[in-house]
RNA sequence: GCUGGAGUUGAGCAAUUGGUUGGCUCGGCAGACUGUAAAUCUGCUCCCGUGAGGGCGUGUAGGUUCGAGUCCUAUCUCCAGCA
């Protein structure tokens, strides 16, 4: 499911192939956390070049509820996005959700709508995300932040526990799913029971019907536990990697080169959570990661901060009331292409909800125009130049 | 003209029986946000000072009191009702 194109370094140009279409790599994957990127629609998330987007499994289990995203045909159909799907398997909540409390056996989570408790185990997360149907899960994970060794080095164990517990239930789903198929259709697709939510192509086969699940390598800023759980990760047969629990470009590039000189080339990694800056994105890219995501772009487009090649720009300074330019004139988004700033900060001072969709269309294109550029920079061998002139520009 | 009510910051409201008087919301000025409890959160927002700090303040002018946004007198303005 993944082809390499080049490579340069670890930094490589690729190829991932869901059954929902092709993502070109490197690539910024666009959040949509609860089955939708907030303030867009899908079509503006296609004009702005997003080629995929990743839900969340926590989210989803709680509104719509998973069985009501599998009867509609799962996630793709029932967002109608017609790309690559993701999803998170909630190991972000673990860290991120006051009031968590984690066992050996699992999570048990607050629910935010209504203070009661939510149970998950590794099975019970796989189990979901089948139901939810994206082309890519990620297993569920210990997510943690901490400067000790020691807490790392415990979250990471326990991730590698549930990382095999993760392997075990997918491989169960995917036989169990066979059998129904062999039932139903004899000598057809032998995920036929998949069909449902995934699609659609004559070429349908195993492979393209096939839910993928990515393992997520833990360890934190540590190197010796990060070489442990790249070591134990590549040991197994997951379809892909992510890399999770960082936070900060500080030791990122440290961290990326000693987990990706040791996963297997052949297979896909996405760095979890990391694209609010720049910086992040050619870090990523050089440490040898094809996929990226992050809620960043489109929040902070929602809280009127957004992107330019010089640096940031927030849209709510007084400054911006009477700027008749665009937000960034080398940006080809909608937004850039249309309006000026000083429309954008009337739209934020009258908290007009268009102000918001114009700053994540121009947010949201801006990183993903970036992470494409990274992939043309490769391509024609022109990393370097790219990265330190745009970085240079940005942070002055 | 009479009766009653009200005048506090850019706006709208607060401030126990007179008791450390600048509190809240909005607006304004900045900042933050990294696998989304976030169209959210934080700081500042009377004057002077970079700062420590200092100064003034509840329509106006007086008064009572140790102490007044709160009480008294006069006066101005606004609102309501009555002539």
């Amino acid at each position: 499911m993944f082809e390499i194109e080049k490579r340069a370094g670890l930094a490589r140009v690729g190829k991932i192939i869901t059954p929902h279409g092709e993502i070109e790599t490197p690539a910024f994957v666009v959040a949509a956390t609860k089955a939708t990127t907030k303030a867009l629609t899908n079509a503006e998330i296609r004009d702005l070049g997003g080629q995929a987007v990743l839900a969340n499994t926590y989210h989803l289990l709680l509104r719509p509820g998973a069985e009501i995203v599998e009867q509609a045909g799962g996630l793709s159909k029932f967002m109608a996005w017609d790309g690559p799907t993701f999803t998170d398997s909630g190991g972000f909540q673990v860290m991120s959700l006051p009031g968590t409390k984690v066992t050996d056996e699992g999570a048990e989570f607050i629910n935010i709508y209504n203070g009661d408790k939510v149970k998950m185990t590794p099975e019970d997360s796989m189990r979901i995300q089948w139901q939810i149907g994206a082309d890519i899960h990620m297993a569920f994970d210990h997510v943690a932040d901490s400067s000790e060794h020691a807490a790392m080095k415990a979250c990471m164990e326990r991730t590698h526990a549930w990382a095999e517990r993760c392997l075990e239930e997918h491989q169960r789903l995917t036989t169990r799913c066979a059998a129904i198929s062999r039932r139903q259709q004899p000598g057809g697709d032998p995920l036929f029971a998949l069909k449902g939510k995934t699609p659609h192509t004559p070429q349908d086969s195993a492979l393209t019907s096939y839910q993928a699940l990515f393992g997520v390598v833990q360890g934190g800023y540590f190197k010796d536990l990060r070489e442990e759980s790249a070591g134990f990760h590549a040991s197994l047969p997951f379809d892909g990697f992510g890399i999770g629990s960082t936070y900060r470009a500080e030791g990122l590039m440290e961290v990326l080169t000693t987990t990706n000189s040791i996963l297997p080339e052949e297979k896909p990694r996405h760095l979890l959570g990391m694209g609010q800056e720049p910086r992040d994105i050619f870090i990523g890219v050089e440490g040898g990661c094809d996929t990226f995501d992050c809620v960043a772009p489109t929040r902070m487009a929602r809280n009127g901060t957004l992107y330019t090649h010089d640096g940031r720009l927030n849209i709510n300074n007084s400054a911006m009331t009477r700027d008749f330019r665009p937000v960034d004139a080398e940006c080809d988004c909608y937004t850039c292409q249309n309006h000026t700033r000083a429309y954008l900060a009337h739209l934020f001072r009258a908290d007009e909800i268009t102000g918001k969709v114009l700053a994540t269309i121009h947010n949201e294109r801006f990183v993903v125009r970036l992470t494409d550029q990274t992939r043309e920079s490769l391509l024609d061998g022109t990393f370097d130049e790219f990265k330190k002139a745009f970085l240079s520009r940005y942070y002055k």
